[in-house]
RNA sequence: GCGAGAGUGGCGGAAUGGCAGACGCACUAGACUUAGGAUCUAGCGGGCAACCGUGGGGGUUCGAAUCCCCCCUCUCGCACCA
């Protein structure tokens, strides 16, 4: 392989190597400590694009080095099959999805394999094999039977062309991402999930993960929402019964004058009977419900109400105060009653201001009066109780606590805990998905499909026109069912169940993929498990990565596996960026990496992307930057091949050799270069800087090599710089790394090689430059043995002569130093 | 509005209290060459200089890109959460 770099040759002959000797199979039966690496596997839309050259070409490079530190390493890959895209494209294209599907997966597993990631294919599957979502379907009845999946009737977002839900992410601007429909609500019957049920333990939990990025930790705590407060009773007048309102802002209860409820609210119509309202009342409901909750969101939407026709009673105050609906008022979050505070609650404020409602100040701020006439917006801070009865005085942060210790007991309400969390609806009316396996009977209701009766396979002969409803529910031999209870006909459920659920689980089936009598076979999934090192996009910092949290505790929960949280270590990378904006078809910014494997090859496309920025952060696409890491693979290549026979035939030990010093320092550097290298992989994933070293290292070799190769001892250290630069470059670079390393004369593959130690001894300077600053700036730079005492410094600074120009006839006050480093002259004044 | 992150040469970025700009790109000059968009060599923040330079202003420190306070700008997330 001598003469020019032909990456296209090399790199397919070290993948069929790799491929052929299995090298990256993962075995249970090892001396060594595991280390299970995954990155967030894909969805076979196609082609891989440059995000998922990033994302697995950072996971390769810490699979590869944790092997070479002598780890038992589990690198799996497979796909994300079932969902929208897939039905879509099958719809437009009148193929079958399933078709769709393994065409898209055959293409990406070739582009995989061609970029020479080092993945355990034996462990590959997908989402839509029946062996994998039989499993899924039996969680969901293991769910069902614990109460963590239950069926309620729902307002969703719906489009009527479609005829189908949409999740919030599919409505863009209150229209139907696909044909553009005004997207309207509709109640219907869905699935949820309890993921509420672990919303203390989840939100808990984050504090126990240190290896997760702080800001995905933010993010889930926030989209947990927890609020402490209080619910309060507010009894009716005039019928039984009372109104529980949540609030976080208990010290503000005197200042309640009315209350105000959900449209969505039971109590809402119930309100106004009988009284005057009744009518408005019905209007009122029935319009705001029709405004979708995406629209009531975005949309600066002016505060809205009706007065019930009701009154209750503030406890503490003992007034009659209306009860309002309000369009404002989310029947999800709390109790669905919010108690209106004008004074202290800028909606409030505004909702008072229009319906001419009392607006009484009862927290004074530090300092000054407010006057709740005259106010111009609500007061939000804290400050001291005031016309709070026995609490007036009390600072407000105080009060909380004792309202509620007063509520209690006079039985009025209690502390209270509320989370912004809500459940997981799952349902999907679409085809492409795991069957919900459910039965209807009229008789004895929801029904399980028997355990031993799965999977509920997903029945390949349909016709899908994108019109109407499922192509499921127009299948009767599909949902023609016999109730397993009584016998009785029944109605198969013909929804199938959201993608994100089958992504919530796959980290756990990579274990054992061939088991066949359970999702999982225990001792190797409890070996494996957790993920030590997750890798994958910002964009699943809440979704996917909270339900596969969820997951994991509810598996735990029903005995399946041995552990609270799949991921130990959390790695997101950044986007890939192209003229300042992310990459994508409609923008048409895309690079095909096709076209780069084909003009650079694989090593070029991912130094490149491992280079050009740290992987936390966006990655600016740069034609220029990918020739320069194509071109330092030229140089690199170039260099083994100019030498390589003098190379070969240096044998000496350069650890041996008594060197000059300039070759004592490239020794240095070379160990130098280990260390940097391996604390920029092991401590922080900084690929960038890890690579621009080995370059530094080259760089010096180079210009060692230049004039001194003629030398014996200059040789053998050329040739040790040479293979550690390989030897360090082979997690970034496999295929190239492994080509110089065998004709650098070794037999045994790079694969196989353990990683570098660097030698403190000779990382051992004899001289060490210093840096003299005066009044903390730098004036010169001495040199001194490394065993100078502090002293000796001082005094070789103050008679450098160049620091001498700035000190001649002053005053010195005092001198610092910093060990090794750097001296100070601080002069008097 | 709330929360998080970021702001450093012409560009990507490096330096986490101690020589600002490592490494790479772009650029300039030279060498080799029929040729060079290949390769090699040298230079490359601004300023003639003293000096000035890490979004702006203040502070802590012998010393600040780095720590603290205020402000500005950008990106992302959540968004009527009571």
């Amino acid at each position: 392989m001598e003469g020019k770099y032909q990456p296209d040759r090399i790199e397919q002959k070290w993948q069929r190597l790799w491929e052929k000797n299995k090298s990256f199979q993962a075995t249970e039966a090892s001396p060594l400590p595991k280390y299970y690496l995954l990155e967030m596997f894909p969805y076979p839309s196609g082609k891989i694009h440059m995000g998922h050259v990033r994302n697995y070409s950072i996971g390769d490079v810490i699979a590869r080095y944790k092997r070479m530190r002598g780890y038992n390493v589990l690198h799996p890959m497979g796909w994300d099959a079932f969902g929208l895209p897939a039905e879509n494209a099958a719809i437009e294209r009148g193929i079958h999805p399933a078709k769709w599907i393994l065409e898209n997966v055959t293409n990406m597993r070739q582009q995989l394999k061609r970029m020479g990631f080092s993945y355990d294919w034996a462990r590959e599957f997908a989402t839509c094999d029946e062996a994998y979502y039989r499993w899924e379907q039996l969680f969901f009845i293991k769910m069902f039977k614990r109460g963590l999946a239950y069926k309620k009737l729902s307002t969703v977002n719906w489009c009527d062309k479609c005829q189908t839900v949409l999740a919030n992410e599919q409505v863009e601007g209150g229209h139907c991402w696909r044909c553009e429909q005004e997207v309207g609500v509709r109640e219907i019957n869905q699935w949820f999930f309890r993921i509420t049920a672990y919303a203390e333990e989840l939100l808990q939990e984050c504090d126990r993960l240190p290896g997760w990025p702080e800001r995905v930790l933010t993010m889930q705590r926030n989209w947990i929402g927890k609020s402490f407060g209080a619910e309060i009773q507010f009894p009716f007048v005039d019928r039984e019964g009372k109104l529980t309102v949540f609030t976080t802002r208990q010290d503000t209860i005197y200042g309640a004058t009315f209350a105000s409820l959900a449209v969505e609210h039971p109590l809402a119509l119930e309100l106004s009977q009988g009284t005057s309202q009744e009518t408005r009342v019905r209007e009122f409901v029935e319009r705001i419900k029709k405004i979708n909750q995406a629209r009531r969101g975005t949309d600066e939407l002016e505060k809205e109400g009706l007065f019930t026709g009701s009154y209750c009673i503030n406890p503490f105050t003992q007034e009659k105060i209306p009860i309002y609906l309000a369009n404002f008022v989310l029947m999800e979050y709390g109790t669905g009653v919010v108690m209106g505070v004008p004074a202290h609650d800028q909606r409030d404020f505004e909702f008072a201001r229009k319906y001419g409602l009392p607006i009484r100040v009862v927290i004074q701020p530090d300092g000054k009066m407010l006057d709740g006439e005259r106010m111009t917006e609500a007061y939000l801070d804290e400050g001291v109780m005031a016309s709070s009865g026995p609490f007036t005085g009390l600072p407000s942060e105080a009060g909380r606590g004792k309202v509620v210790a007063y509520l209690e007991e006079k039985g009025w309400g209690k502390q209270s805990i509320s989370y912004r969390l809500r459940d997981w609806g799952i349902s999907r009316q679409r085809y492409w998905g795991t069957p919900i396996p459910i039965l209807y009977c009229d008789s004895c209701g929801s029904v399980p499909v028997p355990e031993e009766e799965l999977p509920v396979v997903l029945p390949k002969n349909v016709e899908l026109t994108g019109e109407g409803s499922s192509p499921l529910a127009r299948l009767p031999e599909f949902f023609k069912a016999k109730c397993p209870k009584c016998g009785g006909p029944a109605r198969r459920d013909t929804d199938t169940m959201d993608t994100f659920v089958e992504s919530s689980w796959y980290f756990a089936r990579y274990a054992s993929p061939d088991e066949d009598r359970a999702p999982f076979d225990k001792p190797r999934v409890d070996y494996w498990l957790p993920v030590d090192q997750y890798v994958g996009g910002i964009e699943h910092a809440v979704l996917h990565l909270l339900y596969a949290r969820f997951f994991t505790k509810a598996l735990r929960d029903m005995g399946w596996l041995e552990l609270s949280e799949p991921f130990t270590n959390l790695l997101t990378q950044g986007m890939v960026i192209k003229d300042g904006a992310k990459m994508s078809k409609s923008k048409g910014n895309v690079v095909d990496p096709d076209f780069l494997i084909e003009r650079y090859g694989a090593d070029t496309s991912r130094l490149f992307s491992l280079f050009a920025a740290p992987p936390e952060k966006d990655l600016d696409w740069s034609d220029q930057g990918v020739e320069g890491a194509n071109r330092f693979l030229n140089r690199l290549w170039r260099f083994v091949f100019q030498h390589r026979d003098a190379l070969l035939h240096s044998t000496s030990d350069p650890s041996k050799t008594e060197l000059p010093p300039e070759l004592k320092e490239l020794r240095r550097q070379i160990h130098r270069t280990i260390k940097k290298v391996t604390d920029d992989i092991e401590g922080r994933y900084h690929f960038n800087t890890a690579i621009a070293s080995v370059m530094e290292l080259y760089n010096a070799l180079s210009l060692v090599a230049r004039d001194e190769l003629v030398q014996e001892e200059a040789g053998a250290l050329v040739k040790n710089g040479l293979e550690t630069i390989v030897v360090l470059l082979y997690p970034f670079v496999p295929h190239m790394a492994s080509e110089l390393w065998e004709n650098l004369g070794h037999q045994e593959g790079l694969e196989r090689v353990r990683w570098p130690e660097y030698s403190a001894e000779a990382l051992q300077e004899e001289e060490l430059l210093i840096v003299v600053q005066v009044d903390g700036r730098v004036r010169g730079r001495i040199t001194v043995p490394a065993d100078a005492g502090e002293k000796f410094i001082e005094e070789m600074a103050l008679a450098d002569p160049k620091v001498g120009d700035f000190i001649r006839g002053k005053d010195i006050r005092r001198v610092v130093q910093v060990p090794r480093r750097l001296v100070n002259i601080v002069l008097g004044s």
